[in-house]
DNA sequence: CGCCTCCTGCAACCTTTGGTTGCGCATGAG
DNA sequence: CTCATGCGCAACCAAAGGTTGCAGGAGGCG
């Protein structure tokens, strides 16, 4: 018991997927199979730059890798790496899900006993 | 299908819970029950006014809400909240797990036809 | 009451990070 | 060969997380 989830995160993986414009570059990503920092800009508010910037930070956290292609460089998403991140969210999920539910249970136990 | 559900993400709730000391701080006021900005910094590596202005993020997110008690004020985590906190982090979690898993059964289609 | 202590809030400042613009360079297309 | 397209690097800006320092209000106690 007592899986204090949110203290066992890898704290480089979810702040990686903590950036909103980071989170849908990987959806993007998913859908289309791989993209470049091109191809990703222009289906984002931001610049190609930006976009750069973040691959980067996705490449060190190990959740995108990107292969040289002529004179692009495609990005495709690491599949077990994501699937660690996202083993992440729900183990925080489920951590706070138990504890709300654990609160909750207390308080009928407390109106019961109230009630008595 | 296709619910993106990154897009669908309330931006503020999520960057609330994106700062790990935020998370931290969410985990001990629901193990604890409730607490004042100088009773969490004292078990967490920042100071008093760090801890100070993520209470009052969590506040605007509407996470916790504080009530002044005499000379201290205590904050205490809003359930309702951070119940739909959760149900975000899962939503994302469920979706990018499904995309992960379409793309395992289209590579095992694809290597079943290349057996045949 | 008066003093002292503790907790809070406000302000200035530093550093990191997400974002921009601008430029130079290589590589594929005509 | 020439051109344009895609990339990487550098300078710069604003917001966010963090720190120190200081002033003020509520409680405890002589």
């Amino acid at each position: 018991m007592s899986a204090p989830a949110a203290e066992d995160v890898d704290d480089d993986l979810w702040s990686a997927i903590g950036d909103p414009t980071r989170r849908r570059m990987l959806d993007l990503l998913l859908v289309e199979g791989d993209g470049t920092a091109t191809s990703l800009a222009q289906r984002l508010p931001v610049t190609r730059q930006a976009v750069a910037k973040h691959l980067g930070v996705l490449d060190r956290a190990g959740l995108v890798r990107g292969t040289p292609a002529g004179r692009e460089k495609r990005y495709r998403v690491d599949d077990a790496q994501l699937a660690r991140a996202v083993a992440q969210l729900s183990s925080v999920g489920a951590a706070w899900d138990a504890r709300l539910r654990r609160i909750k249970r207390i308080a009928e136990a407390i109106q019961r006993t109230q009630q008595d």
